[in-house]
DNA sequence: ATCCATCGTCGAAGCGCTTCACTGAGCTGG
DNA sequence: CCAGCTCAGTGAAGCGCTTCGACGATGGAT
């Protein structure tokens, strides 16, 4: 392993002018500079990671907690590691992939250790464990979603209350009058996510406001979940001519089963759904939707945490605006008269 | 943050009693012992890891590297992802992940910085460009997925060959004698990943041993390409009576489409599939399938590298058998008559 | 009683880097 | 013409840990 003191002696400068060079913490002589990342490049030097972390103390890592709990629609999770992942490169840091196992343990872990300069964490419930040792930690943290009381905490998610409010107000546009929300697995309510309720918070203030007829439900995933949750639905309001669906599982069965009822998508009823494009567009029906940017989550997180740990970045929340796109599963809602 | 001197100077011995203590490399009477772990949990100590890493030249992190291509489908991967860093914790180790952005020189990286002490590379194509920068590393290293060339290196895979038999030895059994392989993406196949090449071939040397007739086409995710396909076999060979399905985002238009030209499955036509257990108990009809171990694969292959890093553990591939689990979806090819 | 292992503990060296304090050399300006 | 800069470079301290060799104290074998 090539030592950052062979480097020097190739070169003929000092340690210390080879770490100024790679640190560019002081200005350097554009002779040497060059004398000594060429004997960088010849020997094929890198840094040793821990030294560094050691002497700096700073590991320019930064962790991703991601608990994935049961229910949730993995790709979307993916994505947005992957958005983090590469977002942190173009950083200079590495990110630490820490799942739920471990559960609160893990963050005073990381921080202790000195492992992460800062975590991110994702699937944030609205009243979550982490986050009083979060609190405490002088650890720079951002969450993606949003908790209960978001005091002291950054958070980036997307505005899932406007998303709601979207969604019935495009319905309502078309004059649909009686619409259900087919949600995501009963758990996912259960446990208090942050994102379930909120989105069902804007659909339902949007409904009253317009004098909607609401009704929602929450659906497990699959064909077989989802043929009983719209069965109770149309029998207890069998006017319903709008569906808000919030969960990706239930997306293509809910297209099979009304096609099989002999239900026109968009004629008879309007299906407008919650999900990443990828699904809207790969379903048998373009779906009209709004769509979680994923991507833009997880560089939004880590934009912020770099922010804070350069000093510059305070607390806030992000909320990103939710945009509606409309595809072929919405129209005008039939007369009354038929 | 507490640092091994303080607890030393706490417990009342020397640093180096303390470090013995947390590494048990050498024996420590039980009273001192007690003593140490006492002012280790009073104090909340952590032990530094860069410190830790310079000092050992261990950083105890794994690096796992997702290239995530396009075309993938992406909860196997996290699925993987997951069972690695789970698995990895159990054993001491971190994860730390890495995506495709950065392409080998993410290997050469890690490697030269001592950030990671081994690697674990996931969708490995035949011909993989980080193969040989591996062989050359000392950096242990295990594959998931079958290169072309495995010699000096550690793999952890599926049998697809046998995968792609079974597959066809199951139709053949029910008497199935034209049978249709709806595949992965166009663009799988021309990068060589490994997987679907070996999937393919189990497929025709069984299909040709048993004198079936035998159609492959690939297939991009969505209801419309799987439209698109499906009409092209039909066309072609109308009398196929199997389809075989590797290709998660295809089974459930491939389902939906049967259904609407009438085709009953299983009296009419029989399809198994290549997908993880969830994707074949959520489908709108059980799915007879070989399912795709991702936990399994993502344990063995922390196993086999930590077994590398202890010293034990050599280079070989390890194929995990594949399994079959009829569900509804096959039955007895219709006679000839029909 | 004596010798040699073994056990439990300690001290110190050093892992490879960052960073602070310092030193000359070369300028500028009064 | 020199005080007072800035600029480039150096040396050394030290980050917190692991680990090696040393050492006194036991204790079993001789």
């Amino acid at each position: 392993m090539v030592t950052l003191a062979e480097v020097a002696r190739h070169a003929g400068v000092s340690a210390s002018t080879v770490s100024y060079v790679l640190s560019g913490k002081r200005s350097i002589s554009t002779s040497t500079r060059l004398r000594v990342e060429q004997s960088i490049h010849e020997l094929g030097y890198h840094p040793n990671a821990g030294a560094r972390a050691l002497a700096s103390s700073r590991s320019n890592i930064i962790a991703l907690m991601i608990p994935l709990r049961t229910d949730m629609y993995v790709p979307v999770m993916m994505e947005i590691a992957v958005a983090v992942a590469t977002t942190a490169r173009t950083h200079g840091y590495d990110v630490l992939l820490l799942t739920g196992e471990e559960g609160p343990d893990a963050v005073r872990r990381v921080a202790g250790s000195g492992l992460a300069d800062a975590m991110i964490l994702m699937d944030v419930e609205l009243d979550d464990e982490r986050l009083p040792l979060l609190r405490d930690t002088a650890q720079p943290s951002v969450l993606i979603g949003l908790p209960a009381d978001t005091s002291g905490l950054t958070c980036v998610d997307l505005d899932f209350r406007a998303t709601g409010a979207l969604c019935v107000e495009h319905l309502a546009t078309l004059g649909h009058r009686d619409i259900a929300v087919i949600g995501e697995a009963p758990a996912v309510y259960e446990r208090h996510t942050g994102f379930a309720e909120r989105t069902l918070d804007g659909i339902r203030s949007r409904a009253r406001e317009s004098g909607i007829g609401l009704l929602h439900r929450p659906c497990g995933g699959g064909y077989d979940a989802t043929a009983a949750t719209l069965a109770r639905i149309l029998d207890e309001r069998p006017g319903t001519t709008g569906f808000v669906v919030q969960n990706e599982q239930a997306v293509e069965p809910l297209l099979a089963l009304l096609r099989q009822q002999g239900r026109a998508v968009p004629e008879d009823v309007s299906v407008i759904a919650v999900c990443p494009d990828q699904v809207a567009v790969q379903a048998s029906l373009r779906l009209t939707s709004v769509s979680i940017p994923a991507q833009d989550m997880g560089r939004q997180a880590v934009e912020r945490l770099v922010a804070k740990l350069d000093g510059t970045g305070t607390d806030e929340v992000v909320l990103i605006a939710p945009e509606l796109t409309v595809r072929t599963s919405t129209g005008p809602a039939p007369s009354t008269a038929v």
